[in-house]
DNA sequence: AATGAATGAGCCTTCATTCAT
DNA sequence: CATGAATGAAGGCTCATTCAT
């Protein structure tokens, strides 16, 4: 990329990064077209290459920006001491609630990084994604097992949680606006709900 | 559609089905392509076309064909004395694990119809999918959330084994071929610790 | 290269390479454009593609079969027996001069491939232009240089006389079409001159 | 133009013209790019367009400002006692040599205007250089046709004479830079040897 | 009926040109 | 005066769709 991208306004950096980064996460990366970001940031199609090149170098540069940022917030966010399944990760999607205040499309970015198909761009993806994961699975891993009931697999709780928090997303995504309130209030519920059925009486609280 | 599609052999005309199922579930509406089709079904261009006028047209039959047939199914299975919620579920995982056995693809294309994002489709998409959600609420229907825990709603219920099923789905074609047994077994699994979970002690057996 | 398009009949065959020649030919790699084949060969836009997967495949294709009749008909036609430095260049041009009867750019572009600077094609045309350069100092290396007035370096002599022709070969095509005659009666006119004011007075018949 | 380009400081001109002249000498008209220029030239996009309102103006300018200051220079040193052919010619070329010192470019953006092709520029392009030619050919009519061998026409000497100059000036060029002893050493050698050849004993010094 | 050659609208990308600073 | 960010028309290439065989 063209890193005087930086010396931008801040404003339509981030005018642009929304625009792309929306495009991306709705469409996928082969679907996101050029005319889409257009419509949405309101910057011309020439202007997008100018700075980053190609397709290609737009998704990575994108990935990458949605990567560090929430990481960087998961690092201030996500303090030592919190040991607890669904704290944790209730902590992690309050921070990516929190950083779709500036970026309302981070969380759905995310899963379509996870979720995205295309051979072309799935290099970039699988790696810029890794870290992500990876800090979160290090913090889970302060979780001890023996907080679960005994019918309750920690390999399958991962599972439906993960699978839920994925539906749960996507649908706060659903009128196409993301409500950051909705969207915590229902893993809260949800969560609530969680702890109360497969956690021991003891770790019940 | 050209209704003479049907005076086709029975076999060509199950390959067309299947190689458009494939393609449409695997990679959505709009990156499905002819060519593709054409290398999967071994069926010239033309042809598509000649029987189903365009890829809209295309669509509309495969995802007709879906849901009727596994509705018919479902018909046989769902027999009305069955009240358990997993149970249910997992008889109407179960008709279309059988479905798979002739059109591989049904599972997966349900699954692509509810995700569709696609404009040009949406309205075929979701008219076709309404009457299988439909008789699978109805059965449903015949569950008492009595059976549930208190801690329990029926609402985050539907939500988070709606989620977890549609996850263990998409899991199962992971591979590019679909794992019947796989695919039940997961779910059975799954089941079996919701049951123990979120069941009363009296409905828990 | 897609090999279906020999399947073609020879006429559309030949009106295709013959469009594409004449573009590149006269406007060189970077500047000939499929609109200009389209308008030129009344052949649509994606069939190009259909066959010769991008533009530098067409160009490949074109530098090589170029090359490939050339030398074919050079096979023919420069037999051993020949030694005369004017007479062999005159066989050269007056083969190349026949194959423009049915492809009337090779001439032109075996110019053009000589002269041919972008470098995304480079590689292409140096490779493809060798054979046809070895096969021609092959035979004129039969020529002896005591023929030679000692006024006259062999070296200045293929210098003067290949810029020459050069000069020749475009003018020919100065007004768009190929005239044969006049291309061929414009070098036997130079090559004329050239024997009675080169050679020694024994070499000069 | 706008006129104020003369009031920039004589260096800053100079690295327009040169620059501007470079990328349009060796890429031609049309695969001239302002970014070329703007590389070479270490002058910005807009200034370009603030003095030359377009490209076919600033190429208008070019070729004008070449053939004005090379016709200038001729003037001076083609003193009307000069009647030999090849002396006559040598010294246009090497007034064109000298003129290099301060333009590089210029014997290889006159060469560039006779072959340029494209039509948007045509027009301009053959408007500036005929005065050049003229001037040339004015100059070349002292030569008596009578100091040439009776093989020899003048028409046929003008022929192979022009594009073999016109093919040591690309030579000269071919690594980059403008080498201009060897090009005029290349030269002379040429016209020595063309001398011994082309004129009668008598004319033959 | 069946094929696949042929078409052209649409998308990614480049580049002359404009314009706010 | 100078800059380079910004624009949009045009060119390469893809793919749904048509059509001659």
């Amino acid at each position: 990329m063209n890193d005087k991208f930086f010396d931008l306004k801040k404003e339509k950096q981030d005018k642009m990064i929304n625009g792309a980064m929306q495009v991306f996460a709705l469409k996928g990366y082969k679907l996101a077209s050029t005319d889409d970001m257009v419509k949405v940031a309101g910057v011309s199609k020439g202007l997008w290459f100018h700075y980053f090149v190609n397709k290609a170098g737009l998704y990575t540069f994108i990935a990458d920006y949605c990567v560090k940022y929430l990481n960087m917030e998961l690092a201030v966010n996500l303090s030592a001491d919190k040991d607890d399944y669904f704290d944790i990760l209730y902590i992690v999607e309050e921070t990516k609630a929190s950083v779709a205040k500036i970026y309302p499309f981070v969380p759905l970015m995310i899963q379509a990084m996870e979720d995205e198909k295309d051979e072309e761009i799935l290099e970039v993806t699988k790696s810029r994604i890794t870290p992500y994961t990876e800090k979160v699975n290090e913090a889970l891993e302060r979780f001890s097992n023996e907080n679960l009931r005994e019918e309750v697999s920690r390999e399958m709780l991962d599972m439906t949680v993960g699978y839920t928090l994925k539906g749960i997303r996507e649908k706060a995504y659903s009128d196409g606006e993301f409500d950051s309130d909705k969207y915590l209030l229902a893993i809260r519920e949800y969560f609530e709900m969680m702890k109360k059925i497969v956690y021991t009486r003891k770790a019940d609280r």
